[in-house]
Parts: C-alpha cells; sequence; structure tokens
DNA sequence: TTACGTGCAAATACTTTGCAGTTCC
DNA sequence: GGAACTGCAAAGTATTTGCACGTAA
C-alpha cells in the first residue's frame, strides 16, 4: 500500500528532497503517505494520530517539521483556522477556497473564476498586486442548516 | 477629548453593559475611546500601548477582556491573521475585506457586492447558509510592489 | 563520516483563567 | 453589601527550537 496511490507526489517530494540535499526517511515516508491518502483538511494531530497507528514512536514535531517541508515543496497548503492550523494535499489541484460549517466543522471547496476576476480588478485599482488570497465563507451546511430549521419548527 | 468623537458608539456600549448587568469602569472607558480613535487594524499590544501611554496601569488582560466585549456589543470584529487576533471598529460599516501587504504589513479594505452576489449563488447551489466569510488577499501594495520593481531592474 | 533527521523537553507566542483585592451600583 | 472589575501570575494552546543521539548517503 501507499506505493501506487499518489505515486507523482511522492516522487516530487524525493525530488525535492534530493534539490535540497535532504534525506529521505522512515517518518517522512509514513507521513506523506498518510497525508496524501486522508484527502481531508487535516489538523497537526489529526495527522499524527493516523500516522501513530503505524509508527506510534513518530513525534508531533516531526509531524510539523514534514508538513512545513511538504508545504514548501508544493504537496501541502496551510489553512489557517481559527488558532489551529489545518492542511490540505495542494499538487497540481486547481485553486479553491472554503465553506466552512460552524455547526459540524466540515469544510467545502469551492472556486470562483468571476470571484477571481473580480479580486483582480479590484486589485488593479490600487496598484496591488497579488500573491495569493483565503477565502472563507462560515456558516452552515445543508444538514446543520436543515436541522436548526427542523427544532426551531 | 473623547467626548464628541465616537459618541454613539459609547452609547451602544454603554447600553450593552446595562443590559447585560455589567459595569463601567475608567479602564474600558479609556480602552474604548482609544480604540474608537484609532481607526485601523490593531494587536492587543498595538492598543495596550496606546492605552497606556494615557493609563500606564491597564493590564494587557483588561484589554483583551475589553475587546471581547467589544466585539460581543457589536463595535468591534476581529481579523484572525497569522497567529495574532487584530481588531478594528466595525460599528455599521458596510461589509468588507482586507488587501494584505507581506511586505509592510499595512492592510486595504475593499468591498465588492458582486463577489457577495456570487458567493451567495456558490452557497446555494450546495445548500450551505451563510453567516460571515472572511476575504484576505495577500501581495504586496503599491509602494512595495515598485519598490520591488526598481529593485529587480 | 558527516551532515541531516529525530524525539524529547524547554522555550516561545498568544490568549485565557484563578485569585485576592478594588470598585461600581 | 454583593456582584462585577482589575491586574498579576499561572495555566493553557499551538508551534518552534536546542540538544544529544541516531541514520542516510
Amino acid at each position: 500500500m501507499g506505493t501506487a496511490a499518489g505515486r507523482e507526489e511522492k516522487e516530487v517530494f524525493a525530488a525535492y528532497l534530493a534539490k535540497n540535499r535532504l534525506k529521505r526517511s522512515d517518518q517522512r515516508e509514513v507521513i506523506l503517505d498518510a497525508f496524501l491518502k486522508s484527502e481531508r483538511h487535516l489538523s497537526v494531530d489529526d495527522l499524527l494520530q493516523i500516522v501513530q497507528k503505524r509508527r506510534p514512536d513518530v513525534g508531533r514535531t516531526t509531524v510539523y517539521r514534514t508538513l512545513k517541508l511538504l508545504s514548501a515543496a508544493g504537496l501541502a497548503s496551510e489553512l489557517a483556522l481559527d488558532g489551529q492550523t489545518r492542511f490540505e494535499v495542494d499538487y497540481k489541484r486547481a485553486h479553491h477556497d472554503h465553506f466552512i460549517c460552524k455547526s459540524c466543522g466540515d469544510i467545502f471547496e469551492f472556486s470562483s473564476p468571476e470571484i477571481e476576476r473580480l479580486q483582480e480588478e479590484i486589485a488593479e485599482g490600487i496598484g496591488f498586486v497579488i500573491d495569493g488570497h483565503r477565502h472563507h465563507i462560515f456558516g452552515f451546511c445543508r444538514r446543520c442548516a436543515s436541522r436548526a430549521t427542523a427544532r426551531q419548527g
């Protein structure tokens, strides 16, 4: 397992390590593998727990450090959410933003070329050069919203 | 000073305190006054420093607590930025979002009814009920961008 | 064999909380 | 007079760093 899935990502990581004269390690391999399989928006602790099921001796510090490497390698991106950082797989994925349910915590992705275009327009107007953005929309997902409605009558 | 400017906001705060059976205090008054005058995006420490010029004995804890009250009273809103929370005056202000310069740290506001409308459309499509959003655009402000360009040639 | 990686513990940064004393109503 | 407010110090999170030891190349 962990051989076929995410093969390209693993190659990218290996290349990144080589290019920067860094070394491979079992820990990094296990962490990357777990991360690629997860396909979600993970906190460091989420990932640590998954990883420790396979290798209980992996430390939290190493997860932090590896996630940073993965970000640098262009495989992961960070999501600053209310004090906790979450990470998502971000290799050859179209840019997207997030709906975040305040009730169940679920995160839904969306993307809108129209919004991106409007951003650019506004930025140009004030001479601002865009380098990235984070667009978080908070509220209630379909399920939680209908549950709340039901409760109210 | 601090009597004419922001009078309405101060009344709102007084009303909020009364309604919740809370008490006024010199500290709260000084903090609110400094906050209203600042007209910017302040960290807790920014505000603490300003406040302490007038009342050196005001503690950081009280600033934290008062800003929370101001948020609850609808006078301030929080801006989660890279681990530090910033606060801005937010009473009867149109909703807006932020450009954040990665070089000088300056924050510029913008708003776009079009973007808001698009958000709503997308949300409807997945049955998501929007309750708020944060749209941070990172990059370089006019001044920093031109400086960088100049440096490169 | 040497530079890099690891885990632990300590340190840091931001924020909240417990508590004893003070102030408002 | 009693509940609320204050500041300090301590505790609580999330994250980073120093260090002695282990390991890949």
